[in-house]
Formats: structure tokens, sequence, C-alpha cells
RNA sequence: GGGAGAUUAGCUCAGCUGGUUCAGAGCAUCUGCCUUACAAGCAGAGGGUCACUGGUUCGAACCCAGUAUCUCCCA
């Protein structure tokens, strides 16, 4: 092994990694034991890592690794999704720039560039998932476009739609005019946008003088306009009731109605109705039976129904028709208005909201089982804040838009026949017999004749089968198939890693899923992470440029860095202020590690020598355990960070800085083989314990020679993880005095400017149970003490101090300060004083007495003793100054 | 507009059922150290009106009400 002064990460990762996958650790088949179960949540096969995939994924890998380390069988599986909308924006530009329109190619063609297009770049974000040491199980990697994958899509959607769950209809729904397609709710984000609102005067029909004033934002629909809302308790638009006004530059007469719906705060309380392009008015519309007038393409231009400006884009249309409408005189007045807008999530088009025929699938009915899975605590949300959300959501939930009108996807299994009537089948032979059963089908049907629906369904209709369809796909669409071994072995899984944003887009939708297919719960635990962002709390975007590039991260610090400094950072469920800087501290912990590491392997060992080590060995075995319990209290309650900084604090603190100094011996002096046996072993523990938070570290080290030969398979990845045992409390405490009294010491040394090699000599009045003499010879290495005698009375003229209830006094070589001391005393009398005060006021409070539990008033009894002692104690030590 | 959550040291966060010397941790800061594992380090220190105002209680960071600010979700 190098013995290089400080941890070189490059050295270790790649090696160990290639080991690891070439000795098969991360594969798992079922058997007898106990399965631990995570399905990745499948990254967008156009993706590249980002900080959100390095957050969710370390936490992935530090539970599979952990488990796999309890004696589970751990199984994560890897994979990706077809991601329609991004991946067809995708081949687009790539086909564009080979100088081919989409428009040109048939359907096949396109699939054909668009599955050359994912062999290429698909696999990109799993070979860096890689980098971070994610511990998949390769074999079972996925792709929710995968043959038997696609083929449950179909069956699921065939099945739903025999149920009843699915359904085709006109629908006002988000259209995306960029990537021309419906889009679901879930996908639509809102932002506020600086936006003007236009006030426009429509003339009143019959009237060439008089008009109302209508105020929007979108002015580019007025063509659409197919009547004007007032609301009929509007003292000021009495007089219009009945009367018609003309649309201005196409002067179409159009209706005025009335709605209570209308606002009369809002604008000038007329409102515009265009029921093609607004879902408020779609429903006005609908009401009062108003025409429908769409008047824009699906790439967002205006069509031949505008009459004006046709072929001209929506916002291009906006400033023309404001500019028409000024020279028309019909421009009252343009304010800056701030509202809602919303966009779509794949390719920031402003969403147009478009009445079109789509398929939806019912929600109510499969949303009442998925909710009550959360609200009895069969599924737990981590953390539990969220249910709140879940549950709003899940009783208020619409039916979800599932077709896009697209190719890339699982193409919808709808057949039509020339009249226009539909079956839903798996294959054209199979729909064909189908239509046959349809009465008024025509009687010379042959199969050619049936057009199978062009669109293909939403990604997340794949993804919420992921689950199951990993395992077993064939399940879906048949929730009376038995499953397969491995879908009956690995199923329900355990827990789900990811992000808030997608609670209802999937995380509700799988265990709608879960349940209608297995009628099972898809996963017991679901942890969601925060959202990172930097430091002053901007989400990472590529936009702003403020994300940090994960792989250069991990070349700068280190993955056992980076994963460190991600998991220090994130608190379940709260977002995390992420800073390179909590990677520099996870590089510098692995350094520490790596250099107690040396300081270790540098000992030599003399079989001759006694084991002195006891109390030091003893104390660590319980601080050990001791930790170890909160550290497992911590997993048990997914407080990642916590068990990390715990962890941290054991080795950093407790092993090297405490532990590692009582036992090392002077330089260049041997070791007794008991303590050199004993502290391979706490080290080998602390590299278990270690391993899911810094995988390559530790293996490196593991398979040092100095824990002797270990066979190939004998690695830290599948070492067992320490299991804690007794703890001896009185040790720790008695320790903690010790401590306490090093720590004394050095703090004299240090304020009075005292080289840390001058011995000095300490005397200790003992009052208390405490054995010093076995204590003896940490302090005088630690504290670098010259002598230790046990007094009966104070030492004149020394430094002292108190812990618990012993006194301690240093003598110094010259004489002490004893203004100084005088005045340290007295400041800590005063404090003392203070709270002495402080706890007779309590007891002698009848009513604290009385209401106060036993314990507690026992406390403030000894709190009550203890000061008093130790001012007695002060007191003396003052007038011996 | 409706809902959820947050506000504790310069930063990021713990703080469980109200009760110990309970106001904590890590980082950062300051002071002193190149003490033969580690300066990516060692030893020590300082730092807080627990957002604000009331209330309940023997006792409040914690419970209740209101105010302010921020974040998220839904419309």
């Amino acid at each position: 092994m190098s013995i290089s002064k400080t941890y070189n990460p490059k050295e270790t990762e790649d090696k160990w990694y290639s080991y690891w996958l070439e000795k098969k650790f991360f594969k798992s088949v079922p058997d007898e034991r106990e399965p631990y179960t995570i399905v990745i949540p499948p990254p967008n096969v156009t993706g590249v890592l980002h900080m959100g995939h390095m957050l969710n994924n370390t936490i992935q890998d530090v539970l599979i690794r952990r488990a796999r380390m309890l004696g589970k069988n751990a199984c994560w599986v890897p994979g990706t999704d077809h991601a329609s909308i991004a991946t067809e924006a995708k081949v687009v530009a790539m086909l564009k720039e080979r100088g081919i329109e989409k428009k040109d190619i048939s359907r096949q063609e396109f699939l054909k560039y668009a599955w050359e297009w994912k062999e290429k770049y698909g696999g990109i974000i799993l070979k860096q998932l890689e980098k971070l040491g994610a511990s998949c199980d390769w074999d079972r990697t996925r792709f929710t476009m995968d043959e038997p994958l696609s083929e449950a899509v179909i069956d699921t959607f065939i099945h739903l739609h025999k149920k009843g769950l699915i359904y085709r209809g006109i629908r006002m729904v988000n259209w995306d005019p960029k990537g021309k397609t419906a889009v679901s709710d879930e996908e639509v984000i809102r932002r506020e946008v600086n936006q003007k609102l236009y006030y426009i005067r429509y003339k009143v029909a019959g009237d060439s003088n008089a008009y109302i004033v209508i105020a929007t934002t979108r002015p580019e629909t007025i063509m659409a306009d197919t009547a004007v809302c007032i609301n009929p308790n509007d003292e000021r638009y009495q007089h219009l009731k009945g009367k018609k006004v003309l649309v201005p530059l196409i002067n179409r007469e159009i209706p005025i109605i009335e709605d209570e719906y209308v606002e009369m705060e809002f604008g000038t309380g007329c409102l515009k109705v265009t029921p093609a392009h607004d879902l408020n008015d779609y429903e006005l519309g609908v009401k009062h039976n108003l025409p429908v007038i769409d008047i824009l393409n699906d790439d967002g231009t205006l069509n031949e129904k505008a009459e004006i400006l046709i072929g001209e884009e929506r916002f291009i249309a906006r400033k023309k028709i404001a500019k028409l409408l000024e020279e028309a005189a019909q421009l009252e007045k343009v304010e800056d208005y701030k509202s809602q807008v919303g966009f779509s999530e794949r390719t920031d088009a402003a969403i147009e909201p478009k009445l079109s025929m789509q398929w939806f699938c019912k929600m109510d009915e499969m949303a009442q089982p998925a909710l009550e899975y959360v609200l009895k605590g069969d599924i737990k949300l981590i953390p539990d804040k969220f249910i709140n959300t879940y549950r709003h959501w899940m009783e208020n939930v619409k039916d979800w838009c599932i077709s896009r009108q697209l190719w890339w996807g699982q193409q919808i299994p709808a057949w039509y026949l020339p009249n226009g009537q539909y079956v839903v089948a798996k294959t054209r032979e199979e729909a064909f017999l189908e239509a046959q059963r349809i009465k008024s089908a025509p009687a010379d049907l042959k199969p050619e004749d049936l057009k199978q629906d062009e669109d293909v369904v939403d990604t997340w209709f794949s993804s919420w089968l992921w689950p199951i369809s990993v395992f077993d796909p064939s399940v879906c669409g048949n929730p009376e198939a038995k499953g397969n071994a491995d879908l009956n072995y690995y199923y329900p899984t355990n827990d789900l890693v990811t992000a808030p944003e997608i609670l209802f887009f999937w995380v509700a939708r799988m265990i709608m899923a879960g349940h209608e297919f297995r009628g099972e719960l898809p996963f017991r635990n679901v942890y969601l992470t925060g959202i990172v962002r930097d430091k002053i709390g901007r989400k990472m975007s590529k936009s702003l440029g403020n994300s940090p590039d994960p792989i250069g991260l991990i070349e700068t610090y280190g993955a056992d860095g980076v994963r460190v400094g991600m998991l220090l950072c994130s608190p379940a469920g709260n977002d995390l202020m992420f800073d390179e800087s909590y990677c520099e501290q996870g590089r510098n912990f692995a350094n520490k590690i790596w250099n107690a590491f040396r300081l270790v392997k540098g000992w030599e060992v003399d079989p001759q020598l006694d084991f002195v080590n006891e109390q030091a060995v003893n104390w660590y075995e319980s601080r050990f355990n001791e930790a170890l319990a909160e550290i497992e209290n911590h997993f048990d309650q997914y407080r990642l960070s916590e068990a990390l900084m715990a962890t941290y604090k054991l080795v950093w603190d407790d092993f090297c800085a405490w532990y590692l100094e009582m036992v090392k011996p002077a330089y260049q002096q041997p070791i007794d083989k008991q303590t050199f046996d004993v502290t391979l072993e706490f080290f080998e523990r602390i590299l278990t314990l270690l391993h899911p938070f810094m995988p390559f570290l530790t293996e490196e080290l593991w398979h040092d020679e100095l824990f002797g030969q270990r066979d190939e398979l004998q690695c830290c990845i599948v070492a067992p993880y320490p299991k804690s045992a007794e703890v001896n409390s009185l040790l720790l405490r008695d320790v903690d005095s010790i401590k306490q009294v090093i720590s004394e010491i050095r703090n004299i040394r240090n304020s009075k400017q005292i080289s840390p090699k001058e011995p000095l000599p300490l005397g200790i009045k003992v009052n208390s149970e405490i054995s010093f003499k076995n204590y003896f010879n940490i302090i005088y290495k630690l504290a670098n003490v010259s002598e230790i005698s046990l007094v009966e009375s104070k030492i004149d003229g020394a430094a002292s101090f108190i812990v618990g209830r012993d006194e301690f006094f240093v003598s110094l070589a010259g004489n002490i300060d004893t203004e100084a001391e005088r005045e340290r005393i007295t400041k800590e009398l005063d404090y003392l004083a203070g709270f002495l005060k402080s706890v007779n006021a309590k007891l002698s409070n009848e009513r604290f007495v009385q209401n106060a539990k036993a314990e507690i008033i026992e406390n403030e009894r000894n709190k009550k003793a203890d000061a008093e002692a130790k001012i007695a104690m002060l007191q003396q030590s003052l007038g011996a100054l």
C-alpha cells in the first residue's frame, strides 16, 4: 500500500468499482435471505447527471450498501425512462442537423433514428452514476421502452379501458405548441410573468358612438371571442343588457351575456369570452351555449379563422394586434400587469389551453386505495409533513390526460374503423376480431381498413408501472397473474428515494398501479429529498449556471468526499444549500481516516510489553457501542445526515483525537500486542461503519496487509455491519471527567503561554468515587503531566480547577498571577451564586414542589448540593490565594 | 385566493413527552502551535433577546393566539 501523506481517491475509485463489478457484489438473485429492494427513480434518458441526481443516488447507495452489510439480499434496480417529449425534441434537432424534417419521414423511419440516438447517448447518466460509486445491479438495467415493458404499458391500457377507467373525449388540455402535444396538468409549471393589460374598445352594434372597454392580457385572441360577459349586478352596464358588440378589427357581432362569474373589480368589469382559448371561458361558453372558434394552429400560429394576421406566431400577433388596435383608435390604454402563466416542463413553451380530443385515465376510483395506504401508515412518507399535501392532491385529483401527439413512446392501441368508431386491442388482428362484433361495422371490413391511433401514451404511463415492470412486466394489465419469482421475492420494494416535485406525477400513481395489479403497495417508505440550491438559495439550473459539474466535483474531492459533502447538508425533506466547502469537509475527513491508518500501520509490536491500555480500550469499546446505537436510531428514522455526523464525530473525535492518542506509544517506541490487535479490530469496525458513506476509501484500507490476508471475496462491501453491544456508562462518565481534566490542564497551559512540551505537576483532591489511579497513564500522556499526586488539602499557589466534585491543582514553575486567578474564581462564584439562586427559587416555590415530578425535584436538589459544594471549594481557593 | 411548512450562533442544521449546568453540533472566525499519522492538521477560545407581541403554566426554544418575513404546493 502506498504511504502517501494524503489520500488519493483517483488511485482507488476505478480500481475498486471494477473489482466490485467483476466479483458481482452488486448482483442480486432471489434466495432465502430477507430482500432489501430499491428501484431507482429512472432518470430521463436524455439527461446528464446533475446535483439532484447526486444527492438522490448517494442516499440510495448508502441505504443499499448498509442493507447489504446487514446481511440482506440487497437489490438496487437501475434504468432510465424514455422521456417522450424531451427525447423527441433531441431527435428532431439531430435530424434537422442532417437536413431531415420530421414531417418528411415516416413514423418507422423516425423511430429508427430515435433508437439510434438512444443507443448512442442514452446511457450517459448511468455511466456517471458509476463514478459516484452507485452499487446498482446493472444486469437488471431497464428502459421504459424495452419490449416487455412496452408490452406491459399496452396491456395496462387495454385492461384499464376494459374496466372503463380509460376514455376518450374532447377536453380543454394543456397544449405545448413547441412540442406540439398535449401535456398533463402536472407537467405545467406556473410562473409569474410581467405582462401587459390591454384595454380594448368594443363598439356597441348599431350605435357608432357607444363602446365598452375590455381589459385583456391576450389581445391576439379577440378574433376568437364569441361573447362579452358582464356581471348582472354591475350598475355601470345595465344599459348594455341584451345588446351586441363588434369584435374590433374584424367587426364580427357577438352577444353581451350576463354571469356572476365576472369580477366587477377586475379590469373594467367586462370580460371577453374566448371559449377555445381559456378554460374558464370554455366553461362559461358551455353554460351559455356559445360557439367555439379556434384561431390557433397546433404550432401556435394563427389560422384562417382569425381572419387577420393568418400564419403569424401568437406572441408576434399580440404585438401586431396592439398596433392595429391603436391605429384603429380602439386601444384605450396599456398597463403593466403581473400574472401566472403556465410553461411546459419539457420545452418551456408557454402553454396554450386548447380544446382537443384526447385519452384520459380516470383517477378518483384509483386514488381511493392509494390514499388509504398513506393515511393508514402502510406507506410512510419521510418527512411526514408531505402526508397533508398528498391527501389534498388525492382528494382533488383530476383525470389524467395520457395521450401525447408524439411518435416516441408506446402507440395507443386504439383502432379506428372507417366510420370513426374504434376498438381497443393489442394487435391489428385482435382489433379486427373486435371490430367485426360491432353491429354498425361495414360488412366488408378488412383488417387493413383499421387505422391505429397516431398518438403515444405519456411517459409517466410507463413509469407508474416501474416497481412492478422491472421485475415482471407481464403482470401489468393482468391482475390475476401470479407473477414470476423475482416479483414475488422483491416486491413490494422497501424504500423509494425521490424528489417531492414528483410526488403526484409519479409516486401517487405508482401506488395506484401497485394496488391495481398486485393488490399491494409498491414500497414501504418514500424518502423525499430536498431541492439542491446554491448557497444563496437559488435552485440550481442550467440557465443560471450556478450548478457545479458533479463529475468535476468528484475529480476534485473524490467520490467519497462528495458523497459526504452532499449528505452533510441534506436534512430529509428540506432543501439544501449546497456549497463546495461541504465536499472539502468530506475530503478532509477521508484524509483524516487515511492518516489515522498510517499511524497504526507504522506501529511496531513488541510481544514482551505489558498491556497498559485497558481503560482506554474498554472506554472506546463502550463509546463505540453507544455511538452505534445512536447511529442506528438515526438510520431507522432516515436521518442520514445525522447518522453521518454521529459517525464523523465517533471517528474523528473519539477514535482519532482521544483513543489513538491514549494508546499511541512514544516516538519510535513499540506497542504491546494486545493493544495493537484490539486497535486493528476497532479500525475494521470503523471501516464497516463508514463503508455506506465512503465506499472507496474503506475498501482500499480494508485490503491492506495490516489486516492480514483476505481472500478475494472478503471485501468491505460485504463485511458484516457492526452490532451494538453493551455500554458501560459508568466508565463513559469517568472518562468524560478525565477528558475534562485534560482539557483544563491544556487550557491552563494555553492561557499562560506555557509550551505543551513542558511537563507540569498535577495534584488531585478526590471527593468523588472516581478511581483516578486507573487513569493516571492517560492523564500523563495527554496532558503532559510530570507527576500526579493525590492530596488531602489544597496546594497553595497553584492554578486550580474543579471537575465534577474533585479539585485539581497545577503548580506552575513561575509564580502564578494571583490577580488573574482571583478574578477567574470570582467570576465563577458569581455565576454559581446566580445559578444557586434560581435553583433555590424553584425549590422554595410551593407550587413547583407540589406539581413537578419527583425525579425533577430530586434533580433540583442535586443541583443545589453540587452548586453549594462547588461554592465552598471556590471560596477556600480564593482564601488560599 | 386556498393549503402546508419554516424562522435557534456568521453559515448549514439538531433540540423527542414543556423540567439536569439546556440554549447544542458541524463548518467558519479568533489565539497559540510545522508537538514525527494528518497544516486537508493539533490544542484552546469567543460567538445567541431561540423572528416579534401577548397568553397558558410553578416552569416555555418547545403549547396556544396574533403579527412579520420566507419557502413550497394547489388555483
